[in-house]
DNA sequence: CAAAATCCATACTCATGCGTATGTTCGAAG
DNA sequence: CTTCGAACATACGCATGAGTATGGATTTTG
């Protein structure tokens, strides 16, 4: 609980107080972000942020940035790699279902829409996974306006079920009850 | 813009305080509820407030309380008063669908998930929405196990919708097309 | 190794917003 | 019309957190 808890980093740099503020979001959400406190856990003081960044601003603007940068790569050229466009959906379901730890910041920023400086990062973020979700169903032999549509439900699902359960813990579910939640939201979002 | 642009109420109740924090919560979120903006905009001053209520948590609690009590009895008890049970589902949809001004303050605590005073009354509005869902479900023929986890389908995939709609304003969509997808959304969640 | 650039500490200012203390006005009962 | 309590005003204290000013320490470089 005291300062430098960390590996005993000499002297530190921009992005490393971008990361720590995007862990810091991760798991108290953006308002949590106070340079005071980022420094007591950098074990600095704030007038190292100050020559790194000009404002607080600044700094949430460049973790958002990051994250959306960095941030789902991995995730959708691995399910792009799959070749049969009928097995790639229900993958990408049960791969988002079990590794739910990247999409952390995701809910954090979606309890923080009313901040202005997240709501254009949001906006493009579930733009570009819509139109993901939206060829998904179309190569999967879905008409063009269903799914669309298609894609609209099953991203509000994904939404709704992180707030309802990350954020709020509910339902109060076991293991067994969740993978049968994901197989039976795979049998009714994607057609046979 | 200007003070007492209300309609000049000699003096107040804790009442007036209670649904001026809900009407600010609706349109600016939880954040947004401080005690001298709320007498600037009621037209009096902080020291009306400390006589009403013993502090600022005082008030959100009964806030919310207040919206948790009165909040959702009409359209619950419009959708029991429908004798077809296969007609519940679809008619509930179109009516959230259409009418999504009461959503406001929902979807305003959605976004105030890490404030430990409205956790417990998300929790328990959510349980009971789903509650309902599910039970219409099963009353509508379906399994149990299959009504519940499309209860939890369904209610998901309406936080999802207030989110990416009301807060993101996302996707921009017209009215026909609106329609068009709560009508997908009903084909897609509601079984023949 | 000297000098210049980088990185950080200390000590402030300032704005905001909750809460308190105390006096003042209104409105209804007597 | 007085009186008493409910409703409000005014003027504070106090904590928090952003941002600034300035000097010290630590690298890097010529």
């Amino acid at each position: 609980m005291n300062a430098n808890a960390k590996p005993e980093r000499t002297r530190l740099s921009a992005e490393d107080w971008e990361e720590a503020a995007l862990k810091l979001i991760a798991e108290q959400g953006v308002n949590a972000v106070a340079v005071e406190a980022l420094a007591r856990q950098l074990g600095v003081t704030k007038g190292s942020f100050y020559w790194h960044f000009r404002t607080r601003e600044a700094l949430v603007q460049a973790s958002l940035e990051r994250w959306e940068l960095y941030g789902e790569r991995e995730i959708i050229s691995q399910i792009e790699a799959i070749p049969d466009p009928r097995v790639r959906l229900p993958e990408l379901f049960r791969r988002v279902a079990h590794e739910l730890q990247p999409h952390r910041v995701y809910a954090a920023l979606l309890k923080a829409l009313d901040h202005p400086q997240v709501i254009p990062v949001m906006a493009r973020v579930s733009q570009r996974r819509m139109e993901f979700l939206n060829t998904a169903y179309r190569e999967a032999g879905m008409p063009p306006v269903e799914a669309l549509n298609r894609a609209r439900l099953t991203y509000a699902a994904y939404v709704g079920f992180l707030q309802l359960n990350f954020t709020l813990g509910l339902p109060r579910i076991t293991h067994e009850e969740f993978d049968a939640y994901v197989e039976h939201m795979i049998a009714t979002l994607i057609p046979a």
